[in-house]
RNA sequence: GCUUCCUUAGCUCAGUCGGUUAGAGCAACUGACUGUUAAUCAGUAGGUCCCUGGUUCGAGCCCAGGAGGGAGCGCCA
């Protein structure tokens, strides 16, 4: 007989079955008669009751019953007397599979801070939020899957030891195998990278883009979805040092197909949230709304968690250049800190004031000045401007990065050289262009950034299991 | 990297103008209770006030340095 899990046992509700549910306790409510026990097994945010009769269980299991506990409990189902749940399991036997010192287990059934659980990242999944928040994370790795193989792409397992140093998205992480004590040195005194494990020097990837395109230059619709790492001292509630990126890249679409594709996707995997996570989501909507309340007036969202997500999901996003957002920014009443300039990037406040307070919906920026735009972006006619979008979502900023590629060879060389980009680092991405070239395009969407929004959370550590950040790895 | 705030019981926090024995809620423990919903009620126990140094008759509180954490900014996804 293959095991039961509580989703599947509150889900059918087969009532005067009998049934053998495991899980960790929640709560643990006694009196003289009769014993309530809340058990989870992360299956889903729902708890089972268990209750217990008694002189059914011996006083010395029942003390080891604590909040933590994981128990094997055999009994039956039936309707329950309570008004809070359909049914509850009626005790017959309780083994304990692993106690939990009430002393010295640090979760109790209480709020805890998100700072505290931080710190016992090993055992916050067993935590309604965190339960509710990495249930959805998966949901969310399953739909993205779903979308680009139902719309025929090819998901292509980029490099995660890169030779490249060329991809400019940030500070790399060296690996190497060398004796840091004692490196092998060349004449000149340099480390000697053609002793180590390559025989060159190797980093952890900052971007699958740059193998995307290739990739997409023979298989025409091909996606990336794999861990990203950026060395960057980025201390914010947005940046992680390890994060997982999700790169689409397709051959034959212009910059206009690619905010299309970015749209549908992003509005899809919303969707997908809605329809199959709703007991997670309505729990953290509540914790959202609850949220809510401890802040000032003037900061509270107008639309609770579910409001948002449905918004996103029934609204088109808004399309708009550089250039025009400058102009609404220059003619806003509102004063900012940093002034707005063509040709500058925009600031967090600017950002945010085009997507909270001016339009009010997601919103896409295009057509970005070239010198603050990465080397492989297809320049515009005008030679000012690059074919670029950023999707700035609110509460999060800058979610999707993404451009039209530069298919033209010369002009491709010529800015790499520009920006001070070796040839023979990049040779091959560049014989792209030299064999077959055709328009691409393609854009990077942060995977916890997608998480953050679709949970409502406010610190991107709180939405991977085992957060890397400057000065911090542990677990 | 920069700015700013915080660190008091296991957790979340209060602590007045520098004053004698540092408090509350929750958790834990003991007991009561005929079905609870983070049960309720009564009681018990629990403190290196982040660390180091200084000012003072006297420091949780003031000053200096350090450590850890948060928020904001920059870099970006």
């Amino acid at each position: 007989m293959s095991k039961q899990y509580i989703k599947q046992i509150l889900a059918d509700a087969a009532i005067d079955t009998a049934v053998v549910v495991r899980g960790w306790v929640r709560t643990k409510r006694q009196s003289k008669n009769v014993t309530f026990i809340n058990l989870n097994d992360g299956t889903t945010i729902n708890n089972i009751q268990a209750v217990v009769e008694a002189d059914t269980i011996t006083e010395e299991v029942l003390a080891k019953i604590n909040t933590g506990a994981c128990l094997e409990i055999y009994g039956k189902l039936i309707a329950s007397q309570g008004g809070n749940q359909k049914v509850e399991v009626q005790v017959e036997n309780i083994k304990i599979l692993g106690e939990a010192d009430p002393d010295t287990y640090p979760i109790q059934p209480k709020k805890h801070s998100f700072e505290f659980l931080r710190e016992k990242a090993h055992l916050r999944p067993r935590t309604n939020t965190f339960g509710a928040i990495f249930r959805i994370r998966h949901a969310l790795s399953f739909a993205i899957h779903n979308y680009f193989n139902d719309h025929g792409f090819f998901y292509l397992h980029t490099p995660i030891i890169t030779g490249s140093d060329a991809e400019g998205a940030g500070e790399m992480f060296r690996v190497t195998t060398l004796d840091l004590k004692n490196p092998p040195k060349t004449e000149e005194g340099n480390i000697d990278y053609r002793e180590d494990f390559f025989g060159k020097e190797t980093n952890l990837t900052v971007s699958g883009q740059l193998e995307g395109e290739l990739g997409a230059l023979a298989l025409s619709k091909v996606y990336t979805f794999g861990p990203t790492f950026r060395a960057e001292n980025s201390n914010t509630s947005r940046h992680l040092a390890e994060f997982w990126m999700i790169e689409p890249e397709v051959a034959f679409n212009d910059l206009t197909d690619n905010m299309d594709l970015a749209e549908d996707f992003l509005q899809y995997l919303v969707r997908y949230a809605l329809q199959h996570c709703e007991d997670d989501l309505a729990f953290l909507d509540a914790r959202f709304a609850e949220e809510e309340k401890q802040k000032p007036q003037q900061e509270r969202s107008e639309l609770g968690l579910l409001g948002k997500l449905k918004f996103v999901t029934e609204n088109s996003f808004e399309r708009l250049t550089y250039t025009e957002a400058v102009s609404i920014l220059k003619n806003a009443k509102k004063k900012f800190q940093f002034p707005v300039d063509w040709g500058t990037d925009l600031q967090s406040e600017h950002e945010r004031y085009l997507v909270e307070k001016h339009f009010k919906k997601p919103v896409i920026l295009t057509h970005y000045p070239k010198d603050i735009k990465a080397f492989y972006m297809k320049m515009d006619e005008d030679g000012k401007t690059v074919k670029a979008m950023d999707v700035l979502f609110p509460g999060i900023g800058e979610i999707i990065g993404g451009s039209q590629r530069e298919d033209d060879y010369q002009k491709l060389k010529d800015r790499a050289a520009q920006v001070g980009i070796e040839e023979e680092s990049i040779w091959w991405y560049l014989e792209t262009r030299k064999f077959g070239s055709c328009p691409h395009a393609g854009f990077g969407l942060g995977f916890e950034r997608l998480v953050l929004f679709v949970t409502g959370m406010g610190n991107i550590r709180d939405v991977i299991p085992f957060p890397r950040t400057p000065k911090n790895a542990d677990f």
